[in-house]
This record gives structure tokens, sequence and C-alpha cells, in this order.
DNA sequence: TAAAGTATAATTGTATACAAGAATACAACT
DNA sequence: AGTTGTATTCTTGTATACAATTATACTTTA
């Protein structure tokens, strides 16, 4: 959990910084901090076990990402995300993840052929097992290394936080299992496409998957 | 330059850090600190007559930008946008601006739509004027005004940044007298279907202008 | 009692001090 | 000469101190 790459760098590598980034981002989409809640630095800093500077630096990360509001002189207050967000994350990806599997497919390199197949097949354990944790850990690889081998820092940076403020609710919808099994499918077929390198293909199914994934977690919004 | 809005709320509103966010971020796009660059803490505190700590605060907020990568004990260094970046975020923009202008033509304001005609006026001006610096400023207010209209603020997140991000080529194509008065009509158009209430025409005319732009910009790449 | 004004406390914003790690320069050695 | 080891310097990471602003509590006054 240190850290995805991105050709070869990484995010969020420092220890300190990232792991407070880390926290303080999960408490916020995990609902630990609701919206309209202040988060006030010397608190936050006494909870961690850190002075105010590097919470600070971590509150304005925040800000930038728009999961909290900084107001001069007042505080940070957390923004979170609403149903709306949500809803709009899901249509932005249908356009643009359809694009990010078709350049995949293009680009893939063997190692990360190799690793999809593997993820494919960590998924069709843990979806036996009904083990949701893993299965959302899974998930994230899977829709991550698609971003990657897509090539292009744009679509890796602004898909992947999206993924990311979405983790809650498709966590939800992994708890169903007609509905894990589903993602299995579809991502065996997204698998293929792109090992046969089908670009309109893979790009077909992709949309469609995110398409389906909404109507998974639509009903859990709410 | 304070900063625009987010129904209501603002960003960039603290003077100090702003400022400081907007003159960094400007120097990387513009070229002042080009890829490879370390930017040293100490140095740019004194060049900007501030401590340490706020030029942190940014640093780490232009690091989420991904317009510097920071390593562990050593330093930032600049990113920057590459040609491909470009490419990459006029791709993604003729997906997702379409979605901004329909959304927008169904929420606009009657205000926002008068102060969408009062930029369109504003165009028409500087365009005979051959005012590539005003010109400039106001395609800014045109497109993020559309992006505020729309009511997501994940579009307008997404789309400012990425609209900020090619501000550089954009202004080499105002440059070009031709392409000053193309911009001007395709906006006419864009206008005209949005007061209109017309949204598959307010679609189907942004994509072909984001799709025009970047034929426009596409020469002065590299 | 209600309102206004003031003093106090709390919180953020910035600067500085110190700690830790990395880069550099130089000397010693093979 | 090249390499290795060490000391020094430089830079970043973190903590703390102080300033400025805001919130709160209390008192005063009508």
């Amino acid at each position: 959990m240190a850290g995805f790459q991105i050709d070869g760098e990484e995010l969020h590598i420092h220890s300190l910084r990232g792991k407070i980034f880390t926290q303080l981002e999960n408490d916020i989409l995990r609902g630990k901090y609701k919206t309209g809640d202040v988060l006030n630095e010397t608190k936050l800093s006494n909870e961690l076990g850190v002075s105010r500077t590097p919470i600070r630096e971590v509150l304005r990360q925040l800000e930038l990402e728009g999961l909290v509001i900084s107001i001069p002189n007042k505080g940070t207050i957390v923004r979170g995300l609403t149903k709306e967000d949500i809803e709009d994350i899901y249509e932005i990806r249908v356009l643009i993840e359809g694009v990010a599997a078709r350049r995949a497919t293009e680009k893939i390199t063997t190692e990360q052929l190799a690793e999809l197949e593997e993820i494919i097949h960590f998924e069709e354990f843990y979806t036996t097992k009904n083990d949701v944790a893993h299965l959302i850990k899974l998930d994230n690889r899977f829709h991550e290394l698609i971003y990657r081998a897509s090539n292009s820092r744009l679509l890796l940076r602004t898909l992947s936080s999206f993924h990311h403020y979405v983790e809650m609710v498709r966590n939800e919808s992994f708890k169903v299992g007609v509905f894990a099994h589903a993602v299995l499918d579809e991502h065996r077929a997204i698998y293929s496409a792109i090992s046969e390198k089908n670009c309109e293909l893979a790009e077909v199914l992709m949309v469609s998957h995110i398409k389906n994934a909404f109507t998974r977690i639509e009903g859990s919004l709410q």
C-alpha cells in the first residue's frame, strides 16, 4: 500500500506524509469524517502523533483533490463526495475508460499482460470464497493496470482518483455474490480482448463494464 | 485572478498561498522551470519573500497535480507537460466537454447566460483588435462558465485543470487571426445552442469545437 | 432580558530551529 | 590514476515558536 507506480515513478512514496494522506483520505471516503466536519490541525497532529506541518501539507493536497475546503483563518472543512458526485464519476468513466482500454490493448507489455492474467486468476479464487476485501484490491489492480498500460499519465491520474473515490460503493457491490460473478465474467472478457489485441472489442467491453458497474452500485447510493 | 468559484465556494482564496501556487504553476506551464529542473525550497522562499513552509505546501499541491515529482529527502523535480500529455488532454476533452455543454444547457441560470453573452461580445471586440492576451482570458471565462453551469464539480475540476494546462499552446493559436475568428464563430454557435436550450446541438457543437481547437494547436506542438 | 462591547481563548498562518538524510569535496589507500 | 572512506556542506523533513485572525465567554449597559 506504499503507493502505485507511474512509468517507474511512484506516488506517495514519502512514508510519513503518504501514510497521513492515505489515512485522512480514507477517513473521509469511508465516512469517519462527514461533510461539514471541521478538521482541527492540532487535534489531527495529536491523533496521528506528528506535528502540524505534515498535517497541513496533506490538508492542502486534499483541498486540491476537492475532498475538503479550506477557508482562510478559519479551518479545513470536509466536503466528501455526494451521490451526485459518484453519478458524475461513473458518467465520466463511461466516456473515457473505454479509451484507456483501447490504448492499453495497443501498448500493453508482456509483463503487464501476464500480471493481468494473474489478477484474473486471483479474482476467480476469491470470488468463489466471497472474499470482498481481496476482490476490491484485485479490482483496483485490474483497472489501474489498464490505466498504466494505456501509457497516458492523464488517464492514469484522472481514472485512478475516480476509481478510488468510488471504492466504498464498489465495496457494497462486491458483497452481492451475483454481482461479484458478473464482475469476474466482464473482467475475463476484457482480458481476452486485450490479449487478442482486439482494441475495438476491449473498448466496447470496458464501456459496458463501467455501465454495468454503475447499475450494480446504483442501488446502494443513498 | 484570485480564484474561480464553485457553487459559491472559492478555490485559492488564500491570498498568499494562492499567489505562490499560481506563480509556480505558471512558471512551470510557461517554461520558466523546465522538465528535470530541481526546485530548491530555500531558493524559492528567498525569491518569493516567504518562508519555506508555504512554499512546501504549494509544492505538495503541484505534486498532486502531477506537474512536479517529489523524491523523499532529495527534492522536488519539475515534470511539466509533454506533447503527448497535451494530445491526451484534447482526446479526453473531446469526450467529456460535450457532456459539460449538454448539462450546462439544461442547468444554466439566467445570470450565467447573460454572462456568456457578455463574454461573446467582448470576444468580438478583442478579436477585431487582435488582442491575444484578452482573448485567452475570455476563452478561459467562456469554457469555465460552461463547466460551472454544468453543475458538476467533477467536470468543473477535471476540465478546468485540463483547460489551464493547455493555455500555453492555445495562446499560440490565438495569434493566428483566422484561428481567432474561427474560435469566435464556434463560441457564438455554442452560445446560441445553449440560449435556445438545444442540448444535443450544444453537445455536438462543443465536441467539434474541441476537435477544431486541437487541429488549430496541433501545428504548434513541438 | 437582550444587545453590544470587550477580554480571553482557540485556531490558523508563517517563520524559524533543529534533525535526518543526501550530495559533495577531499584525503587516504591500493 | 582510480577507488574507497570520511568529513563537511547542503537540502529536505519535522517540530516548535510566534503572529494574526477568528470564535467564545463574559461583562456592561440600556
